[in-house]
DNA sequence: TAGATTGTTAATCGATTAACAATC
DNA sequence: TAGATTGTTAATCGATTAACAATC
């Protein structure tokens, strides 16, 4: 156990630990071991072990770990023992398919709000939720205590959005524009850029 | 300049300075230095010429970089100077928002095939592609010599259809499944699951 | 008990940063 | 020339791994 601060390189591997083992847990499997979680993900062992020991002592030596304790220990430390309310900007054909998108589901996440600036679009109904202007979105994050977003609207206003969402009051950002967005350092952004991924992965071809 | 190999946490910052670069190029500027480049994007100007320098000089002291010359040598060196054949297996929300997506344009990518399995999208066209059924995957893939693949089944079926990529070929996975994909370790695999990155900003919260 | 596996330490390995000579 | 900025070295910092005593 350890009060320091945790590196974010480890609090970035607990989400991918939690996966698998509500992976196993759907298979009704009760118990597993740093080496078998390991084996399932392609992570270490020993780096296991080290990441969970930084929480506490949630396993026992010779028999491993009790995936149901686990699970919620994890869900616990990451805060998604619970439904976040996120709201999705910018409905194009990304945001269109993540408003649809039905893997947030016992994962701690829920959409609640949809957001984009084309009037044919204003109004339309994706998934029952209705898409709102985005004229009035600051207001309506702010009446529902929204603290995540997710960014998918086109390069060129992605950070104007950016801007009013950390106004309004938004601390977690997932972008799907392909660009870099500037925010507060108390504000948390995650990039997901498909064709930056696969540049990363041509150069080995 | 270093002949050694490169780390991939290098290779994985590169698009990131590319895609950044051509974002200065757009707006027609012709040069551009670590500094600035670092401040753009929230990495450290030591850093970025370092990452830079392991492949060649190519700036110039007092002035800095060429924006046209370092995205041409960044292009080549990640192979992006090229059109890569991209294909998308599983027309569900994600994939069939991806199949519509028009972000890979001049990144170096062409989606060209499209897959699924259920009857009722077999056939159908979106973006001008016919939608394939996945029997015949293993087939068009080898005739037209594809080497990356979109994977956006459900977690159910996305190792087996890995499986079928990779004796096909396919030697890059982007993957949308919420699951770990094994795959021969020639095989690049990307991880893209929307959960995960939220959950990885929850702790914060 | 015997076997298995944890939690943790120490050693190794790798990445980042600071600083500055070289030079455009 | 004077100012600016690179490429690179050395120092620092941080992450991973190997190993094993503790113990279930």
């Amino acid at each position: 156990m350890n009060a320091d601060k945790i590196p974010d390189i480890i609090i970035g591997r607990l989400p991918i630990y939690l996966r698998a083992l509500q992976r196993l847990a759907e298979k009704g499997t009760q118990t597993t071991s740093s080496q078998e979680l390991g084996e399932m993900i392609g992570i270490s062992a020993a780096q296991i072990r080290k990441d969970i020991s930084q929480f506490g002592e949630f396993g026992k030596q010779g028999t491993g770990y009790s995936i149901p304790f686990l699970i919620e220990r994890l869900q616990t430390i990451l805060k998604v023992n619970r439904v976040w309310d996120v709201i999705i900007v910018g409905m194009g054909d990304i945001g269109h398919g993540l408003a649809r998108y039905n893997g947030f589901g016992n994962r701690g996440f829920q959409v609640t709000m949809l957001f984009d600036n084309d009037p044919d679009k204003v109004g339309q109904t994706i998934n029952d939720l209705e898409v709102f202007s985005i004229s009035g979105m600051t207001e309506k994050i702010k009446h529902n205590k929204v603290k995540i977003a997710i960014v998918s609207v086109p390069a060129a206003v992605a950070q104007t959005v950016t801007d009013q969402l950390v106004k309004a009051g938004v601390k977690a950002i997932l972008n799907y524009a392909p660009i870099h967005l500037n925010v507060p350092k108390d504000v948390q952004v995650q990039h997901i850029d498909p064709a930056t991924h696969l540049q990363r992965m041509t150069y080995y071809l």
